[in-house]
DNA sequence: CTCGAGTGGGGTAATTGGGGTA
DNA sequence: TCTGTCCCAATTACCCCACTCG
């Protein structure tokens, strides 16, 4: 029964990836925008994010080793 | 090549591709019929997709540099 | 032929994209 | 500089039922 996923790579959606940072959808464009966030794009033209991506993020910035 | 294969062109399902794009498959024939996708027709009326057409448009375009 | 799951077609609500502003 | 909200237009998601696929 697994002989049938070709290569599928788990996506969001903007909503998902915006629940998850707690932020508004619009942000999530921006970081897609500005580069920070890898986007595939639908055949309409609306993002997908990378699950892993954004898990990724989530559990810890690669920078950042001062605080404040 | 002892292959005896015809010309089998692996094919997609529209709930292959809907879970590749992380979309509804009700979506995926929108894209058919707006003609954005390639759609093979199977006797009954239904739609296949082409694994190679669908995984060119997941990755995007193969040309990038850093100009915007 | 029967059966479970998927698909097609149409219609409507929700989300998304892009720009401009606070 | 970064984010939230407004607008409008386009795209997408979910509802129905009948037919096709394997």
């Amino acid at each position: 029964m697994t002989t049938r996923t070709p290569d599928a790579e788990p996506l969001l959606t903007p909503a998902e990836v915006a629940t998850m940072f707690r932020v508004d959808p619009k942000t999530v464009t921006r970081w897609a925008k500005a580069g920070k966030l890898t986007s595939i794009r639908t055949l309409g033209g609306h993002r997908r994010y990378r699950e892993a991506e954004v898990r990724a993020l989530l559990k810890g910035v690669p920078s950042m080793g001062s605080d404040l």
